[in-house]
DNA sequence: AACTTTTGTCACCGAGCGGTGAAAAATATT
DNA sequence: AATATTTTTCACCGCTCGGTGACAAAAGTT
């Protein structure tokens, strides 16, 4: 009785069982707990399966990056086209997006701290697949906007990118980032008046180019 | 031969060796194997000093914290007030010293990676030290110069660095971030560039203001 | 010299980890 | 019904970890 009630026995139910908890182990307690002990503990099973069915750990992340990376148009959603017409406007709603998205997502927050704490082979196949996910979707929603060529788009879209995330990572952690708390919705309200002070100054100004020394 | 040469006996000096272990430890191996184990090891000595004379790990990272917040002033060193007559100018420059003090010092990124993957007491007290002693910098080195007080700039500036010390740990971990490659020095022209580009959008024109929807 | 205190080392404990070989239990095949 | 195959569990290994009590050796004290 303390145990799962174990029904019966299918192999690709079991995969999906161990996934899920894959999930929920790595979400709840982070990458330090993420290990064949703990996950066959939450999953209910014994930690062979995990070996048996997907050689390892390696596998078993491999088959979760897979999926996290079919997940992540979702998890953005879609921009409305109506309310961007310019390349700040789709920037703008992308970071917001994404930033809603991480705040939301805590797998998603967990994958990112990964990424950044421990660099193996594991973790870069991790960011490779995510950051591929995430220019997907960008190049999936950008539509006929065409990004300006005067400046170095890719350079200051990473910055941009970088900064959201930071906050999200840092407001899950501590719960604030240089001085500023990010607890509640007035805290987000500021970080995003201040995301969109910067992406508009940046993009919606015609004379806002690069200027030398 | 195989261990320290064990000349005398004096309690400070061990304390040092011990200080010195964790830093090494941490820096080279980072915040995973950060424990009584792994520095005893690397300091050469038993690890019950560390119980000993430090009360254990978390006194020792307390003291670790406080001497990192004395050398923070010492790694950003100074900014030179001839070059930087405006906020922007001032910002810029704070952003693009911050940037380079994070990509030479292995330690600082491993306890802000530390800070953002592992939400506990410690890092919370670790990045309470490190934010202050920014934050003390910061004025120091502000001299006269006012910001402006048309936007928030706290939450502005937090975007900012939060980029920064993002991007600096993503080249750290992986090498990239968001398609864009964090190696030589051409690629961190390319992100200083984008740096400056964001600042000086943001601070230097006078009608960049927060625009209402 | 006999002693106390400080400094440092050693041996051990229980717990959790990743990993593996073998048995058991359910299902499929004949 | 008997056999083979798949699915699942169990028991065990060696290792490292954090933590502690007991002991050895140097240095200070009387």
């Amino acid at each position: 009785m303390t145990k799962k009630a174990n029904i019966t026995r299918d192999r690709s139910g079991t995969e999906r069982v161990i996934v899920a908890a894959a999930k929920r182990v790595l979400a709840e307690q982070g990458f330090s707990a993420f290990g064949v002990n703990s996950i066959a503990r939450a999953a209910g099973c014994d930690k062979q399966l995990i070996y048996r069915y997907f050689g390892g750990l390696d596998g078993l992340i491999e088959v979760l990056g897979r999926e996290m990376s079919d997940q992540f148009g979702d998890m953005l959603g879609p921009i409305d086209p109506a309310t961007c017409v310019t390349y700040s406007d789709f920037i703008e709603h992308m970071l917001l997006q994404l930033l809603r998205a991480l705040r939301q997502s805590e797998l998603l927050l967990r994958i990112a701290a990964w990424e950044i704490a421990d660099a193996s082979p594991i973790t870069r196949k991790l960011a490779q697949v995510r950051g591929a996910a995430l220019a997907a979707w960008v190049k999936d929603q950008r539509g006929p906007i065409a990004p300006p060529t005067d400046r170095d788009v890719g350079a200051i879209n990473a910055a941009l990118i970088a900064a959201v995330q930071h906050l999200a990572l840092s407001a899950h952690a501590i719960g604030e980032f240089g001085g500023v708390r990010l607890a509640d919705e007035a805290d987000w309200s500021r970080v995003e008046t201040a995301v969109s002070t910067l992406v508009r100054a940046t993009y919606s100004h015609p004379d806002a180019s690069v200027q030398r020394g």
